[in-house]
Parts: C-alpha cells; structure tokens; sequence
DNA sequence: GGAAAAATCATACTTTCGGGTGACTGATCT
DNA sequence: AGATCAGTCACCCGAAAGTATGATTTTTCC
C-alpha cells in the first residue's frame, strides 16, 4: 500500500517535470493542452482501475468478506458450531473434522445435528449452501 | 457501459473547456499548472477506482458468473454429470436428484462416480468446493 | 452460588453415500 | 460395420452421515 502511495506520487512528478520542461524550454504546451489532459487522463484513469481492483479483488483482501454475525446471533449458532461448518463447507469428514479439533466423532454429529436444526436443512450439503448464501461462512 | 464511457468524456471535455476558457480569458494557467495536473490526476484516479469497482464487483451484475467451460471440457465432463452437479450444489439428495431428472438413483450414482474421478476427489461436498473454484457452477 | 447454555461423549439405529462390477442402448465417429 | 462414448440401470457391500436419547462437564451470566 504505501509504495502504491510512492510509485503514484513519483508518477505524478515525473509528470509535472516534463510538462513544465517542455513549457519553459520549448513553448509548445499551448499548442495541444488536450492532448496533454488527456494523456493524463488515461494514465490516471488506467492507475485508478489497477488500483480500484487491487481494492476489491476476490480472495487478495480480507475485506472481501464479512461475517454476517447479526444472523449468526439471530440463529444463535455457536462458536463451534460455526468452526465445524467451516470445514464441512471445505469437503472434510466428519471422522476429519474429528480429527482437528480433537474431539470425538460424536462430538461433531450432535454439533451437525443442531446446526441443520438451526439453519432448517437436513444434509450437509443444504447447511453449506445456506450458510455461504447468508454469508455465515465464506 | 456505454452511460460510462459517456459521462467519462463529458468530463474530460467540460475540463478541457474550462481549462482553456483560463487560458485565454484570464492567462492565470502559468501559475500554477502543477494543481491543474493534480485536479486531474486525483479525479480521474478517482473515476478509474469507480470504474474499476464497477468491473469487479462480485455480485453486481448477472454477467458476474461465466462457466469455465474450457476446464469443463479439459478434465472431460458431460452435460449430464454437470446437471447433476449443480444440483448436489444445492444440497438435493441423490434420491430427489433422481426425481428431478426422472431417472434411477443408480443412475446418479454412476454420475456422481464419474464426477468424482473427474475431479478428483471423494465427497460431494468437496466436489462442490472443487467445482465452485473452477467456476465450473456458481 | 445456582440456572442456563455450550461443549463434550456414548450407544443404538436408520438412511444415505460411495465403490466396484457388469450390462444394455443409442448416438457419433472412422 | 465396428469402435467409442454418454447415458441408463441394477446389485451388493461397507463406510459415512444423520436421528434420537441421555449424560457429564465447562463456561457464562444473573
């Protein structure tokens, strides 16, 4: 981010030398300003869009995505059980998740088992695509 | 797009205008050119940001979804088993699958295997993942 | 300090999935 | 005409997922 800042400050006074050079040393800028505007126009323009999209690329940013913990509240969907979601949402087993959270299998069907009451499913599958359309989970 | 593109021009020939109606009225250009470049440049950063945002923004537009299809075709899977896909996508059952398409859940089945190799994976919910990282559904 | 919620685990049972195999049909390509 | 491929279906079997019920332990909150 802040060489972003330097590249597009030493953009612009690279700018501003050339054009006051071309000013006092040939006098030609009066003849085609717009040219001039227009050239950085597109310059900026063009820098602006690659910067616009490094903002809000998909994926580069953690602000790409936000939690939605008003209905993760309002479905009061606990801390764990959002934790398994997550890695059912990646394709993990339940044996897996297990696994990971070093816990037993059982352990994860009754979490299982209160998330798809909460979020009205009866399949993983269902919890995943709700959730992800709620943003619950990314 | 085309409002963009004609709102970007407007801009630029409103400033040209003013810049020159500066000119020549008043001569007061000479003075300070470096803030007329940096009018311009924050501007029109500013425009291609906004622009940017417009051609990236997840979820804006119905045209934000284009269907992969040369991994489609690449990893060799069928208009059939994509049916299917999409439809496990949603969390149906291989039984309501079945239902929809009015064939036997065998049938799924089969395609769900077949997917699997495809894809190169175990599960529906990571066949689901894969297939949503590959764009190969929405 | 006690109630409520969250997290843990277990056991038993049913349903769904997934793997493996084989087979039949129809379309397409050579 | 023969080969290939997509689509269809069946049967079996084991693994995974889901349901129901009950119990114990933390944590949290009033």
């Amino acid at each position: 981010m802040k060489k972003t800042v330097l590249i597009y400050g030493l953009i612009l006074a690279i700018l501003v030398f050339v054009l006051e050079y071309f000013d006092y040393r040939y006098h030609i800028r009066e003849l085609d300003i717009e040219f001039y505007i227009l050239l950085i126009a597109v310059i900026f323009t063009t820098t602006g869009i690659w910067v616009g999209r490094m903002l809000t690329k998909p994926g580069n940013s953690p602000t790409s995505f936000e939690r939605n913990t008003k209905a993760i509240n309002f479905l009061g969907i606990s801390e764990r059980e959002l934790e398994v979601l997550e890695l059912v949402a990646e394709g993990l087993s339940n044996q897996q998740i297990a696994g990971k959270l070093f816990v037993s299998v059982n352990t994860i069907k009754t979490h299982l088992s209160h998330l798809y009451e909460k979020l009205e499913v009866k399949r993983r599958t269902q919890a995943v695509d709700k959730a992800k359309s709620l943003n619950l989970i990314k």
